[in-house]
DNA sequence: CTCTTAGATAAGCACGCGCTTAGATTATAA
DNA sequence: TTATAATCTAAGCGCGTGCTTATCTAAGAG
């Protein structure tokens, strides 16, 4: 486990309620333009109401970026199913990285995009975080190549592009047709068995 | 053409370097949290010394943007073959485009990541040549699927991958093996080519 | 019913922000 | 050389920033 234990995110109502708030105002008008008392104000609270939860403006969206990425990678190892072949593995994975990357797209843009205003420390473990998520790509590419499932002749290339075309949902979405979770989460599984050279 | 032809580029040698600067700091702390201050004290310059140049913070981030998006585009058309078939126009294309991904990374990441910062004018005139950029390569991709050169089933959905593959390269670059501009663009060549299904 | 405590508010501090103005300096060209 | 314009700096304005402090409120424990 690449994160310290004690990172641990506030279990309390209101500290949940000014996660949301600040994810959107993130999203919006990007971390640093944004300031604590939009955030506070689209809670209808004081401005100073999100020190009791959070020591500082950093420190919430280091727990927002903490949360964000635990949650992804829960995802994407639930969705993986160690008993099937890489085939079945893979497209399980990526259609619900995808879905989970559209459904979230906000949130998502802020844990990626706004990762440099996080100080060191704080973005250390978030590196790591997504340094797991990768990883179980990764395995079940191996293993389709190991089986003679897929055709890659760089595995490192590969996963990087899985990973890339899911985590990229989020500057775009929604746009085009692809606004409906199947519709997106079966245009993504089907590149992704054309980027393994599976046989399908 | 999609923008308009009074969007004019000051060609001042100040000025050019004040946009250098501050893509450098755009792209290290993000447009919200980067002040005028330090782009002018990157160039040892007082901190009014933009405003000959740029009526205001947004308007350089808009002419940042603009260079940008004209860039990619132009070298993108270069890039396209108009006599050659339909596999060797797309890999050189995205060959091209991601090397400029990659070599481009600081200002990409500000001219695709900050421009919900532009005000609503300035941001339709990016999205314009964004769109003229995406249509250079459906083109071909539609063109390979006529020609039978190509097996895709969904050519938005494709074209959309390609283009979000290279868009995403400023995101993790540099990072592994793929620091090198050729490496790089090797991948993203072979990656198109399964994409896109072609037969090689 | 009182004590404790978590969580909110009102008020405001010190500072840095984008931007303006007035004037000095430099480059251009007649 | 001198007029003209472009570009710089010094100084600073008005305001909004992240955050602090002191105080109040409400809910739960004994």
């Amino acid at each position: 486990m690449s994160a310290p234990e004690n990172t641990v995110i506030s279990s309390s109502k209101a500290a949940a309620r000014m996660r949301e708030a600040a994810i959107e105002a993130f999203a919006e008008n990007g971390y640093g333009s944004t300031t604590t008392r939009q955030i506070a104000a689209r809670l209808d609270m004081s401005p100073a109401a999100m020190y009791p939860h959070y020591k500082s403006k950093e420190d919430l969206l280091y727990a927002i970026a903490y949360e964000g990425h635990a949650f992804a990678l829960q995802v994407v190892r639930e969705a993986d199913l160690p008993d099937a072949d890489a085939t079945t593995r893979l497209t399980s994975i990526i259609r619900r990285f995808a879905q989970w990357q559209a459904e979230n797209h906000r949130r998502a843009r802020v844990i990626q995009y706004e990762l440099t205003a996080l100080e060191p420390g704080h973005y250390r473990v978030i590196t790591g975080l997504r340094r797991d998520t990768t990883r179980v790509v990764r395995d079940v590419v191996d293993l389709g190549i190991a089986s003679g499932e897929f055709t890659v002749p760089d595995a490192e290339g590969v996963t990087l592009a899985l990973m890339s075309l899911c985590v990229d949902i989020c500057r775009w979405y929604p746009a085009g047709r692809y606004h409906e979770p199947d519709t997106l989460s079966s245009l993504y599984a089907d590149l992704s068995l054309r980027l393994v050279g599976a046989v399908h």
